[in-house]
DNA sequence: AACTCGACCGAATGATCGGTCGGTTTTTAT
DNA sequence: ATAAAAACCGACCGATCATTCGGTCGAGTT
């Protein structure tokens, strides 16, 4: 592995533990073995190595989720939303850093500033909400879905989803016990009427 | 206002705009016109003076929530909960810098450590989560509700409303439109059937 | 052999960090 | 009125921060 990319994995770990702020750029040279001065020479600032972080993270996580789409074969728009929510608990596990990261607060600060922050972060949000989304509308339409309004729907499913992501993090739960409830409260959530 | 009590207001608006490790102690003396040796005349360490915020949260968030539940009347067991969600999301916008506070993460990072940290997280969120639990299990007893498993239910629940208000302060969607799709899908969540 | 170039190094820099301390003012109790 | 206590101040401290910079080294190129 080239030292580039020891840096960015190395930073990507400490900034997902530790925070932004909470990791020094002397702690992230001792971490990878590279003097402090390598890593300026990669990278113009402390900044710019995170906006590169997140580039990362948003092609990676935009190429596990079009990776998932092409293998899809649902049976109906039900059944597709139900295997999107197992295929993302799956990613949060299998990609935990990436999500501790995007779980913390200093992305959306930093967005407030940085264009290209912003973007990454809106990218990454728009894929998997429109992925939420295609599968209610598909499941409106052949009636295995009765909620209105796909894109609020799949904003609020979203936001249970990570909600549970987010306990399991926190620890203050063992939510990873509540998987079997949350699928079946997707399915309420689809199916139940008003 | 005592110099003490505008140290402990400014600082929990500081911290939860810009994190324990990015607001400094001289910043948070210019802005309550207070000498850094005053604030630590008041407070041991820096630590110490979020834990004494953290408990002001704990305290305000039970005293409000016992507030709210003395003055309930509600027909069922899923009004109540319907009734608790609308109190919760309510509560998040009245107390917005103290609930911003609770959804970073130091507070979690630090209560690994301190062990009146983790006690006061403990505390609120079991609060909000008996609160929950004990309306569903009404609704179990009165047939307004027939999700199984009030405990798991009420976690969920939890995810999804905290979920949404997580959305709104990232301000990455206008998710103040969705409360109404919120509640439909609360309803849905504790009467569908799986 | 001489030159170029980019990866890499680590000591040095000025700014800023959390925290201390000796002294002054204000409040309280007698 | 006075003494003790509590609140308050800001200069100061050593440590650490992000960043800079002069320089080494080895792999191409000519």
């Amino acid at each position: 592995m080239s030292k580039r990319n020891a840096i960015l994995a190395a930073a990507t770990r400490l900034f997902s533990r530790k925070g932004f702020e909470g990791t020094s750029m002397a702690e992230l040279s001792r971490a990878t073995d590279a003097a402090t001065g390598t890593i300026f020479h990669h990278f113009k600032n402390k900044e710019d190595l995170f906006v590169n972080i997140l580039a990362d993270i948003k092609e990676t996580i935009l190429a596990e989720f079009d990776r998932y789409q092409k293998n899809g074969d649902s049976r109906n728009g039900l059944e597709m939303v139900e295997r999107t929510v197992v295929f993302y608990l799956h990613l949060t596990g299998a990609m935990e850093d990436q999500f501790l990261l995007l779980h913390r607060h200093f992305p959306y600060q930093m967005a407030e500033t940085n264009t290209v922050c912003r973007e990454c972060l809106a990218s990454i949000y728009n894929c998997l909400l429109d992925i939420f989304e295609e599968g209610i509308r598909i499941g409106q339409q052949d009636g295995s879905v009765t909620a209105s309004s796909a894109r609020n729907t799949a904003m609020v499913m979203f936001a249970m989803v990570d909600g549970i992501v987010r306990l399991n993090t926190y620890r203050i739960y063992d939510a990873g016990a509540l998987y079997s409830n949350l699928m079946t409260s997707c399915r309420s959530l689809l199916t139940g009427r008003s």
